[in-house]
Order: structure tokens, then sequence, then C-alpha cells
DNA sequence: TTGGGTGCAAATCGTTTGCAACAGA
DNA sequence: TCTGTTGCAAACGATTTGCACCCAA
């Protein structure tokens, strides 16, 4: 996990007039640790791994702080639950393709799309500061083979495939 | 309003063994009175203005028939709520600018755009089934002349501004 | 010392559901 | 008649909040 992200979090804090408690540390670290996307539940769950005695509102507090901090971005990947996704840090500009078949997310991105939607919105007379991409798509393998690695875990566990 | 549509919620219907209600032929009307994305509340209230005896419950199921007869979508604004957008019949590939400043969704297409996406999302083995795509920008207008006409309503009300 | 932070449990709020009465086909 | 449909109120589930106690600075 990169170090510098941590500064950030301890500047924020700072720069606020807040304080740098065992709690948020341990937060951090179950957010960071790798770059899964996730609910607030899991990271819970994530947290409670190092230390179970974390409270549930704790978890949605710092939440909360970490997306002021601009370091964790929500993101929508069409169900019903919030997803978090800690790796916009190291990819500032990537989309999420949903596989319709598995489930499975995959981050993309791509620069000749930043550049067009960004001449786009421009052209309409805005400066754009952030967007979100979803695209769901069915997996050629499921469509030639009639099978996808990965169905079992079709739609109610969103699996992660990071980037490159 | 297109009344092709209409014609397709009843042949959904039929085909599912769905009865048509006056419940249900009211809702849908005010879905599709204009094209003015919704949340289900707005929607109940629309509901309501012509038949106040209509039920919030018959509300949010007919909102799921009507998603799932693929006459309107579920759209992301980034706020909490759930909006629906019934104007994916007329323009099936818009995207949505919000206007940081004043909370304005501007709704937009090109083709550009949409070809490019198709190609990496193909490239990556997949075969895309539909796309989401969410723009937040400042207004011009706001940063040259340090005012913007609908800044009153900033964030509460996301204000629809129609395509073309 | 002092103002922010925490855990707990209760409150909130959008949405869903069980049920008895109702109504298309 | 036979099912699907409705309105109501209760249930649900994710998130937020009030509060008394706790602790970083």
């Amino acid at each position: 996990m990169n170090p510098e992200i941590k500064e950030r979090f301890n500047a924020f804090l700072k720069s606020k007039n807040l304080r740098q408690t065992d709690q948020r540390e341990v937060i951090f670290k179950a957010a960071f640790a790798t770059d899964d996307h996730f609910t607030a539940e899991d990271l819970l769950a994530k947290t409670k791994a190092i230390d179970p005695t974390t409270s549930r509102a704790t978890v949605y507090r710092t939440i909360s702080l970490l997306i002021d901090a601009g370091l964790l971005r929500e993101i929508d990947l069409g169900g019903d639950l919030k997803h978090y996704d800690p790796n916009f840090n190291d990819h500032p500009n990537h989309a999420h393709l949903i596989c319709v078949d598995c489930g499975k997310v995959i981050e993309f991105s791509d620069d000749n799309l930043s550049v067009i939607e960004d001449c786009i919105v421009r052209r309409m007379g805005f400066r754009p500061s952030s967007s979100s991409l979803r695209v769901e798509a069915c997996c050629e393998q499921l469509r030639q083979s009639g099978t996808c690695p990965d169905l079992i875990n079709a739609r109610l566990v969103r699996k992660k495939v990071p980037m490159r």
C-alpha cells in the first residue's frame, strides 16, 4: 500500500483539527490494505479482523472522513449497496466493467475515452471535475462455450479483478 | 409522450400474464407525462395529483415492473436517493452531466463516445449490454461571472435540462 | 484540561412485504 | 371464478444520531 496516502490522511485530519485515533488507524489500514472495493459492512468485517472492538458507527463515520479527504470514492456497481473504491489514488480515471453473467468487476481506463469525454463536457460550457462510468457486459467466454468460470458467484458477490 | 411506449407496456403485461389496472395506468401516465427523471417519492406525488388514492406500495411495485419491461432506467445522480429516467426510450445512450454548483442535470449523448466505449469493452473480451456515465462539472458562467442563474437550488433539488 | 471521539442502542428513512379485501380476464 | 392486485401497516436494512463516557493533544 502506498504510504503517501496515509500521510495525506494524517495531514487532512490535522488541517481539520481532528484527531489521530487508534480506531481511525485500524479502519484506514483495513480500507487500503488491498485495492479491492468494499461495502461499509465489508469494511467493518475487515476492521474487526484486526481489532474486534471497533464499532459499526465509527466505521461509517470514518468512511465519510476518507471521502471528504478525497482518498476514497463511492462507486456505483448497480446493486442496492453502496460500494467504496480505494483505488482512485493510483488510477484516478478508471471505470468499471461488470460482467452480467458472473458479477465480476473489472477496472479499466483509457486515455482516448477520457479525452473525448473532457472535450464534450467543455464544449457544453462546463469544466469537468469528476466522472463515473459503469459498463455492464456479457463475457464472450460464456457466449461461446456456454459457461463462465465464475458463474457460480453470479450477481450476489461482485468480485473484483484489479487493473492490469 | 410517445404512444408506442404505452403499447410496449401493455404488451409486456400481457406477455407476463399481468393485468392492466387503473393504478398502473395512472402511474404510467405520471411517469411518462414529461421526460423528467424522478425519485419514487416524486412519482408518488405526480401520481396522487391524478388519483390521490394510489398507494406508495403500488408505486414502488409499478416502478419495478417498468424497469423489468425495459421502459424505465435507474440512474445514478450521485445523491442518496434512487432516480429513474423515462427518457431512454427516445435517447437510448444518453449520459448525465451534473453541475456541482447548481445541481442542474443535463442529458447529452455523443456517438464518438459510444463507439470508443464499445471498442474498449469488446477488446477486453466482452459484449457491452448497457452503460451509465455521469459527469460532475462546474459551469463556466459561475467561474467567470461569479454567479450562476440556478445557484439558489444548489444540491438539494436536481433540476433537469432536457436534451437539445 | 478540553473539545473531539467512541460504542451503544435507538431513531431514521427509503423500500419491501404479509395479509385480507378487491377486481381484471 | 380464479388469480393477480391493491392499500394498509408492519417489517426490513442500511445508515445516522443522541448520549454518556473516554482519550488525544
